[in-house]
DNA sequence: GTGGTCTAGACCACC
DNA sequence: GTGGTCTAGACCACG
């Protein structure tokens, strides 16, 4: 279920977090629902076990998993953060970043749009909640 | 006009590269537009001339600049890469991280096209050519 | 009447410990009384019995219980430790915890005497005893 | 000036971010002002980098101090936290401990309030800013 | 030189 | 069994 690439310059454990992130979104792990160990996730994807423990921190950290000492590592509930200034600024330079680099491609505005919205297609997430 | 946040994570050399590639699709920066020197733009911002040359070596590499020895670094001339599938996914992967950042913070599918519009819009690009 | 989070980071056999030595403090447990059986008090918090063995066995070490054996566990007559120099310390570095802690949370001396006597307010306890 | 008890329960790296956090209370680190680098920490005290390197970036998570990595650690500038009714609930919990653990020290409210009185005054901080 | 990541292997408390 | 902490030693990118 989850991937790693070892050759990519994207530290392991951060790889882990957006993985397990990303399954979440997509309905792959649901609230409540155990993770693996983190000697068993690192047999798993042959890596040391202070690594996947990191990532783990990482996910407790961002309030996306809790843990219980003894028991396991486990998803949370569905939660929205505080949309504050500070974290609009972040995505909308990311997107920047994003549509930079999508120019030098020769990839326009509609045609990231577009893309976008093939990004969300094959999240399975269907947000426009009706209002 | 280049500005750097020295406290971030993102590498100083990195930090100019992507402040240039900018400044050329804002329009600010001109093809054929010679670069301030390594020293010259050490001094202006606070560096080490390493830094600096690091990062136009970078931008040469990537064919947004062009040297010439003895004389300078300059703008390249305006021009699209090829578009294959492997930069497509890269595309993709960066958009699908913004996603689930966004989706954390609450923001949905609607919203995310909106503020994608909006960063067009800031960076005064109207990249809709007529086919 | 016993609260458990068994999400919290304090393990469950302190968590009982505590709650049990606030329910005295606020009268609601009473000297002599008798506390539930383990088995009984494993049964309603659906934890493992072994838990609350450890719990009761950490009460009596701390003398806040006495237990007869074949009969049960119960709550010692009130009492007052020696207060020596080395539990003031105790005490004042749990203090100074909070009171940095608190600091960052923009909350001042003042503010934090107020809470304190909130604090036993809630506790219903008036230790005010005449001299 | 960072002083360790590799006996204590408490862990060394939670001790060295406490013990840093109120160094900065205490006026002795100022904003800006560069910590010792992870191995010179580490060979001071005796203890692992690794270690160290946890702790810093604990402090770095909390905003206390900022990282410029090939620099080092730096004091962050002063700040106050959004003061959320949760991390209230917090200082009331852990006051609410101590006022339990007092009780049977047989430290009564007068006295606690002059214990607090006094870690204040310990801390050489005079927080009752005139209005 | 710096911080950041990773491996290998150990010990502990908790349940 | 679990997560949490720690040591020892290594390699990397950055400036």
């Amino acid at each position: 279920m989850i991937n790693i690439d070892p050759r990519s310059s994207i530290p392991i454990y951060q790889q882990i977090v957006d993985n397990i992130k990303e399954s979440i979104l997509r309905g792959i792990l649901m609230p409540d629902e155990r993770l693996p160990s983190v000697r068993e996730l690192a047999r798993q994807l042959t890596t040391n076990p202070n690594t996947i423990q990191k990532a783990y921190k990482e996910l407790e950290r961002q309030k996306v998993t809790y843990s219980i000492p003894g028991k396991g590592s486990f998803i949370s509930e569905d939660f929205k953060q505080r949309l504050d200034e500070e974290k609009m600024i972040e995505i909308k330079e990311i997107l920047k970043k994003c549509v930079v680099e999508a120019h030098y491609m020769g990839v326009q505005k509609d045609k990231m749009l577009q893309i976008l919205q093939e990004v969300y297609q094959e999240l399975e997430v269907e947000e426009n909640a009706p209002n």
